[in-house]
Parts: structure tokens; C-alpha cells; sequence
DNA sequence: AATCCCATAGCAATCGATTGCGCAACAGGT
DNA sequence: ACCTGTTGCGCAATCGATTGCTATGGGATT
């Protein structure tokens, strides 16, 4: 069975012109049943596979998607937070529905430096941001530049890419409340808040404290990486060297998980001691124990949202940004 | 500044060829050094981007790699599977490395049906598919036919493709020996055991309950799907009924977090009255409390063997089936 | 019987970049 | 003056499938 690598081979098996191999592949009912038949008998035979470059460029699509991490330069922790596979699960589980592939990007085209200019472009039919990270400006640039973009982020103003995201100062407000219906007096923010989500999330966190009339100062803000490793080591230094909290609002699950083995650890007792909120609620926020408190962001649904309108802005429709519901999950095992 | 859209208006612009164009981009020394210079300043006043599918067609490649998650029909559940995500992550950064982009498919090629059957090849320059299912048949005559695959799996008799993975079936053996060095007497598994390397991991379990010299009904096998659904409910309807168990192996992490919270909310100690194990050593085994006693699989550097051993077989060379060093993590919180 | 139409299938242009080969210009050596 | 290299660049074929237009043959219509 010698393998057929072109479509003319198999043109020339069946006696046929290559337009109409094409043609009954594709499912054209400009070609006759038995034609059709003896096509792909000997398609099959010869285990021949239509050579997916050659039609990309011809049609000008690739039905791929790709998907950038922005959050970050240091984008090797993120692909291992379970947000941003939760997120990129739920995104390709709706790319597949809709028939395409997702292209998974780590680095940022408007990164790209020096002559390495014009490397890529078109090699996805449409782009999926998921962060601004820490400087909006070069997303700006890029999406307007590029056009078929969407981003999971938030409503910043003068934007001109549509979004999809949650309310992070809602989220953040609500944590701070919550905290504060508990009685707490000194709260850890754990996060890097020049990136821009979570700089809201401090910013909800501390109108929440504005609003109940107490001072600012109860509130210390950690900022630190995005990574875990860090959050583990700024929590063992604060509670080791003995200084009083009682609260910790991680920026998100990954930080909280990595507080949470730290006070163990040191047998800070939770939430006795301290009580620990997290942002999030990833899968595993619910199955670990103690079981996390934490601010839902939906993965499934925003994927899914994400897919949807970056459907329609390829097809040339308006599409209208897309806040998700925020609400505040309580388990009380972890959070008080 | 109206947007160049492909070689030949650049090339109009500077006065040369396109050749020249393509030269100068890709950095050649035929061209002067003036003639780049001004080549590159028009590039980027008009924002040209190399169209990156026309590229692709002629140079016969990508600069992609596929990964298939293959170990199921429903893949759903394993893309947000925190081993899988690590794995994913892992990779993507050794493909970085080598200037290879990451597509993430969803369906496996081989289970394409009916009419479909010659719709894609030729889009990734390599395949690495992540386990080896149900049915090693299949993936066997893929990996036979299209020749440019690696696979993370079990070293299966009569295959023809390389793999690099751990070894299960010692990993097994190494958690029913802790267990019986525990004294543990009734051991339930939880897993997939008709999956390749859940099987062989059960297997392991029972050489080391023959090699005590104890009878095999010490083990009850709880053969469920592969998410963390199932694997709650399971536990939670097994303990909840008052058998008498002493011990948990989960046959992946995941499932161990969700027995975990079912044996929680039904009040069971453990490590007390339940010793729980699992498999593959997430990141999150270490962060959670109580933290998993569990056997390490190491994505690190699974991910980057198996990129450098694809990037060697599409290279022409011969490759060694890598089996990385397994090992059991004991946590005491949690496995006793 | 002449005309028209429909079902099929072929021809050839096209998508946009890459690359082997050839050619011109100019330098230096004899 | 002649030969030989080198440098810089253009010509045109090529990658493999898709698609608008055209052509043919047979049946239906008037």
C-alpha cells in the first residue's frame, strides 16, 4: 500500500482532475455518487490525508484559535495554575463544539523584539487573551492593530477590544466585607497588584474597609510574583516573626493554597487564627481540606462566553462586553 | 499608514524583489546590510507581518507540535486534571525553547469517522499524545502510520513508537508495600483500571499484596470513571455504608483530593481510620493539608524528555524509550 | 427536430512566501 | 587587458489544495 501523499495522485488513480477529488471530499453535491464512492475508497486505501498547509493557505483559515497567557512575561507558572487550565479546558471544550483548534501561545507577539518583527501573523483565524497583565498599553496596541481579539480581563477605560471577565473590585469588596462581618482586624492582601486584575481586587478589598469606617492601615499588602513558591515564602516570614494577623485575602486559590501549607505548617490554626479567603474557586478549592472560601469566577461559562464572541467579532458582528456575575463563595471550613 | 499585506507590496516599496524581501527577513547574508536596513524600516512603518501559512506550505513546516490528550473518549475532565495541565505546561515551555508552538487538540485523529476520515495532516510537524487510553490498538496503527510520535505511556509489548513515562506497575508495588507496612488490611482502589497505566498501577498493588504473602481480597477495587465526580461519590457511598476500610489508593491525585473530601464530610480521620495515596505528585499534593502521600511523577522532566525525544525522531535519529525514576513521596498528615 | 437545461467534471488561476540558479557589477591579482 | 572571486540581487518554479468559469453529454421541453 504505497502512500499517496497529494491530492493529483489520487486524481490520477481515479481518473479524475484534482478539482473534483477536492470537490468530494468537501462534500460538493457537484459530484456524482459514484464518483464520490471511488474517491474515497481510494482515499482510504491509499491512506491518503489532505495536507492541512496547503488548504490553510488557500482559504485563508486555518480554524485554529490561538490563546496567549498576557498575564505575564513569566508565563511558566501560569499554565499550571489551575485557573488558566480551567480556562483553557473550558475554551477548547467550546472551540472544539465550533470546530476549531486551539493554538496555546506562550509568547506575546507584541513582545517580540528586533528583527524578529515580523515573524508571525495569520496563523490563527482569532486570538483569546486571558489577563492584561501589567501594562494594558502593548495589548491595546496589539488588539487594534490585529482586530480579531477578545480578552478575559477587565473593563478598563478607553478600551477598544471587547471583554469578558468578572467584577474584580465587586470580588474584592466582598472579601473585605466578609472579613470584616467576621470581626477581623489586620488582613494580608497576597498578590501582585500591578497586575491589573489584581490590583482591583486590593482596590474592592480596601473600599470594604473605607465603607465600614475603619482605617486603611489594617490592611498589609504583600506584593509579591505570581507564583506559589513566593506566596508560601512571604507567609512563612510574616506569621513566623510573630507579628498579629488574623486574615489572609490571596489574590487568588494558587497563593491561598501555598498560605494555607505555610500556616500548617507553622501551626497557625485555620481559621481559629487566621482566616484564609482565596479568589477563583478552581475545582480543587472545594475538594481540599480545609476547604477554601473564595470568590467564584466561572470558568466554564466564561470560556464558553469567550469562544462565542470572538465567533461573532470574526464574523463582523458588534459584541457587547461581558460581565459575569461575582459572588463570594463561603466554606467555612477555611474561611471562618 | 496603510497596512502592507504581503511580501511583494514591501518588496514594490523598497525597489527589489521579493526574494530580497524574503532574504532580508529571514536574515540572510546575500543581502547588504543598507538594502536590510531599509527593508526592515518599511516592514515596520507598515506594519507587515509575514503571512505565516504561505510560509508554511512551502516550507513543508509549522514550527508546531500536537499534543493529544489521548487517554479517553471523554476528554473533558482530563484537560482541567492537574497532572495533565503540569504536563502540558511543561512541554510548552521546552517546545518554547526550541521555537515550537503548542496545538492542543481534543479529538484524536484516529477516531475520526465516516467521511471525515481524510480531514487533517500535515498541520503539526509532531504528535505527542499523553497516555496511551483504552485501546493501545489504535494509537499503534496511528503512531505506525504517520511515523512522528512520542507518547507519555507504559512500555507496552510490540510497540512501535517510542515512549517515555514511569513505571507504573513499580509505583503500584510501592504503595501496597507502604500500605502493608501501615498494617493496613482492607485497601480500596479507586480508579480506571481498563486504562493501560491505571492497570498496571493496580497490578503493582496486588504483586506487593502476593509478595506479603496476604490474600488478594485485602483489595477492593473500585473501577469508576476518571474524574473527580465519580470518585467522590464513590467514596462517600463506600465509607458512608460502614465497611470496614483502612486505606485509600487513589490511581491519580485528583481522585485522592476528592476522596479526601468525601471521607472529611463523613467525618472520617485520617490518617487515623483511612490512610489515603494517590498518584502523579501535583503540585497542589504538597500545598494541600492534609498534604498527599503519593508517588512522583516528575512533568518537568517528562515534558521536556518527551519534546527532546520527538525533536530527535523527527530529526531522523533513533530514540531510547525513557522510563524516569519512580518514586513514593510519604507525607504523614495524610498516607499514614 | 431544434432548443434548452441540468448534472458532471476539467482548466487554469490563485493563495504568499521560499529558494535554486543565473547574472551583473566590481574588486583584486597577474 | 584578462581571468577569477565575491557580493548583491532578480527570475521563475514550487509547495498542494480550492474555486470561478467553461465545456460536454444526455434528457426534457416545445
Amino acid at each position: 500500500m504505497r502512500k499517496a501523499k497529494t491530492m493529483a495522485e489520487i486524481a490520477q488513480l481515479a481518473g479524475v482532475a484534482e478539482s473534483t477529488v477536492s470537490r468530494a471530499l468537501a462534500g460538493s453535491n457537484r459530484v456524482s455518487r459514484e464518483t464520490k464512492d471511488r474517491i474515497h475508497a481510494l482515499v482510504k486505501e491509499n491512506g491518503y490525508r489532505i495536507n492541512t498547509r496547503a488548504r490553510n493557505l488557500r482559504t485563508q483559515r486555518s480554524n485554529t484559535i490561538e490563546v496567549l497567557i498576557g498575564i505575564s512575561e513569566n508565563n511558566r507558572q501560569h499554565f499550571s495554575d489551575p485557573f488558566f487550565s480551567q480556562m483553557i479546558a473550558s475554551i477548547g471544550d467550546a472551540l472544539a463544539e465550533n470546530d476549531y483548534d486551539l493554538l496555546l501561545s506562550r509568547a506575546a507577539p507584541w513582545a517580540s523584539s528586533g528583527d524578529a518583527d515580523a515573524l508571525s501573523s495569520n496563523r490563527a483565524d482569532g486570538v483569546i487573551v486571558i489577563g492584561q497583565g501589567r501594562d494594558p498599553r502593548q495589548l491595546e496596541e496589539y488588539a487594534s492593530r490585529y482586530g480579531k481579539v477578545i480578552v478575559w480581563g477587565a473593563d478598563l477605560p478607553r478600551r477598544t477590544y471587547p471583554i469578558v471577565g468578572g467584577d474584580n473590585r465587586l470580588g474584592g469588596k466582598l472579601v473585605g466585607r466578609h472579613l470584616l462581618s467576621l470581626d477581623r482586624k489586620r488582613i494580608v492582601f497576597l498578590g501582585d497588584i500591578s497586575h491589573i486584575e489584581i490590583g482591583l481586587r486590593h482596590h474592592g478589598c480596601m473600599d470594604a474597609i473605607t465603607e465600614a469606617g475603619r482605617s486603611a492601615d489594617q490592611v498589609v499588602t504583600l506584593s509579591m510574583p505570581f507564583d506559589s513558591q513566593s506566596a508560601y515564602q512571604a507567609t512563612h516570614d510574616l506569621f513566623r516573626s510573630g507579628r498579629l494577623h488574623d486574615a489572609i485575602f490571596a489574590s487568588t486559590d494558587l497563593l491561598a493554597f501555598a498560605a494555607l501549607q505555610a500556616l500548617s505548617e507553622l501551626g497557625v490554626r485555620v481559621p481559629e487564627d487566621v482566616a484564609v479567603v482565596g479568589y477563583d474557586d478552581v475545582a480543587l478549592a472545594a475538594y481540599a481540606t480545609p476547604s477554601l472560601t473564595t470568590v467564584r469566577q466561572d470558568t466554564a461559562q466564561g470560556g464558553r462566553a469567550l469562544v462565542e464572541n470572538l465567533l461573532a467579532v470574526m464574523n463582523g458582528e458588534a459584541v457587547q462586553d461581558m460581565i459575569l456575575p461575582t459572588e463570594l463563595i463561603i466554606r467555612k471550613s477555611c474561611g471562618g
